[in-house]
DNA sequence: CTCCCGATAT
DNA sequence: ATATCAGGAG
């Protein structure tokens, strides 16, 4: 074993202790709904999104009323959560797609997950992971680009390059918690802003303590 | 690469 | 005022 994935293994034990149960921080009752969910987490924090989607499903509870749903009406709904135009576009065209060719069940396949209207790897990495169980790959997103790049385990903000990464760094049992305890961590101590290093358990782990 | 975009912390 | 927030499409 190299020494960084000596040291990853360690950072990744002690986030495990730190976090036990990492649970997926967007409220939601299924696939479907994690994913629009998801879809609606760009740019935005996931506390707002958890103070949209309770309106937006209570209107629309299914995939095929969601679809039936007009760009105009959706757009105000989820206005507060920035990009409004796009998500709007995205999410009638991902629950049309899942109403239309999928029989209203979203795939539970990495390849076909990516080729839904608003789903890219990071969105699909999450459906996997958190709705069916499935550790198609690690989530990278914009936490776990900044933690490794401050942790050392790369060096490029890359999203596919560090998920790449990850994988051979991280044994593939580890891959689902791992990224949630990453992000949780990424919000709660090691946020972009002002990183709390005082109080982070994983600072004597990380190259990065204390530098901006 | 650029564009999309409102809410919030600093 | 400005950086940042669970990104993806063109």
């Amino acid at each position: 074993m190299t020494k960084l994935a000596a040291r990853a293994q360690k950072i990744a034990d002690e986030l495990f202790r730190i976090y036990p149960q990492p649970e997926c921080a967007l409220t939601h009752e299924d696939a479907f709904q994690l994913a629009v969910a998801t879809i609606l987490s760009a740019q935005c924090t996931d506390e707002r999104v958890n103070i949209v989607t309770p309106v937006l499903f209570k209107k629309y509870p299914t995939p095929k009323k969601l679809a039936a749903a007009t760009q105009e009406d959706v757009e105000e709904i989820i206005k507060s959560t920035g990009f409004f135009r796009n998500k709007a576009k995205n999410i009638l065209g991902f629950a049309r797609a899942i109403v239309n060719d999928y029989g209203g069940v979203v795939p539970n396949e990495l390849d076909e997950l990516i080729k839904l209207p608003g789903i890219g790897r990071k969105t699909a990495n999450v459906v996997l992971g958190t709705a069916f169980g499935i550790a198609s790959g690690v989530v990278v997103d914009t936490h776990v680009t900044r933690l490794s790049n401050r942790m050392g385990f790369v060096d490029n903000e890359d999203a596919v390059k560090i998920e790449r990464e990850l994988m051979l760094l991280i044994p593939q049992e580890r891959w689902i918690n791992f990224s949630h305890a990453m992000i949780w961590h990424g919000r709660r101590v090691c946020n972009a802003r002002k990183p709390n290093c005082a109080e982070c358990t994983l600072a004597k782990l990380c190259p990065k303590v204390g530098v901006e």
